[in-house]
DNA sequence: GTCAACATGTAAGGAGTTACATGATTGG
DNA sequence: CCAATCATGTAACTCCTTACATGTTGAC
């Protein structure tokens, strides 16, 4: 059943190891998973309220003094939804991407300027490899080398990748600035 | 002034080299550009209107018969409002990549099932690989290989890599698959 | 004649972001 | 005492998708 919204999939997801508040499942969607899914406050508090009003989910209060703190766990119902959501195959790749935007229009710059636009996109990927990298130094060494593991080094070898694309791509379009004249036998595809 | 709207960039931008109606813009979004930026009828009527009245654009009507027809070409203002946003460093790069989200949590299944996860992302890259490899291939052969041209390469050649990261990462999987005995010093996870 | 492609839009609703709003606890 | 972090939410707004709605033209 993929009538789960965006927000109750990472949820779920996030509840199927340990029991998390609502803060916490932000943290873990703004470091290791942000890089390829997001959520807000205000989609994840409403969405807790209503996971928990369809059987999928269950609330504990667990206020520390004054300070009110509610953590949610997996209900039996719940794991199985998450599971049978596992199972499909996925269906979106959604991308949105202002680097590769521009580089595609690039050409309503003049010549000199298209290489800066890959050279930026080139950044653009620096600087999330920077991030990601960081996260990975900041794991406890012992920690598991798990699924969410996976998912970082790909970050990290995606950006990696898409770096050197972006310097080799702007080092490759050099020669037009100068010459416009087609160099050789290159006709096809 | 980044104040462009997501839709509001792609026609601009759309608009860069020749003249196109609405019909033709979406056209263009749905074939190279679709894998990396999207945009709907319901967003690019709207918003050519409102880009017109802003100035940037300019429609003619060129009614074929009694098909109604405009087309939409950018004013000076809209030019230098496009190269203006084209300069600026790109900031926004998000990933909805549903395929990650479950190698993410594949933990919750059967060890025996986490390889099947990444052999779905595998084909999902695979799938999109087919299409843009379509997509190069109905490409005229004189056509110009310019900064489109170049984001084309980098969606084929993105999705190569990709499906070739989840296939070594699911055959690096595979000792967990057979082996629930420990085989040999492989002592953690 | 009928189907695919051309062509333009609106309505409804859900998804998502940003700003607002509040307050407690911990470490320096 | 002050800042960072913990903790939870709402309001307003924009964004975006899907479904609806309509009609023309050209090719077979």
């Amino acid at each position: 059943m993929s009538d789960l919204s965006a927000t109750a999939k990472v949820i779920l997801g996030s509840l199927r190891s340990q029991p998390r508040s609502g803060y916490e499942i932000k943290q873990l969607v703004d470091r290791p998973i942000q890089f390829f899914w997001a959520a807000s406050y205000s989609q994840i508090y409403p969405e807790l309220r209503r996971l928990g009003e369809a059987g999928l989910i269950e609330g504990t209060a667990e206020a520390t003094g004054d300070r009110a703190r509610t953590t949610y766990r997996l209900t039996r119902e719940g794991a199985k939804v998450l599971r049978a959501w596992l199972r499909e195959p996925p269906n979106t790749q959604e991308l949105r991407h202002e680097g590769l935007l521009k580089v595609f229009f690039a050409d309503a710059l003049p010549p000199g300027e298209r290489r800066q636009r890959l050279l930026d996109m080139r950044d653009q990927h620096l600087e999330k490899l920077k991030l990601l990298r960081e996260f990975e130094a900041s794991l406890p060494e012992k920690s598991p080398r798990g699924s969410p593991y996976l998912v970082l080094r790909y970050g990290i070898e995606f950006n990696t990748w898409a770096a050197a694309w972006c310097e080799r791509a702007a080092r490759d379009l050099v020669p037009d600035t100068k010459a416009k004249v087609p160099t050789t036998t290159e006709g096809r595809k």
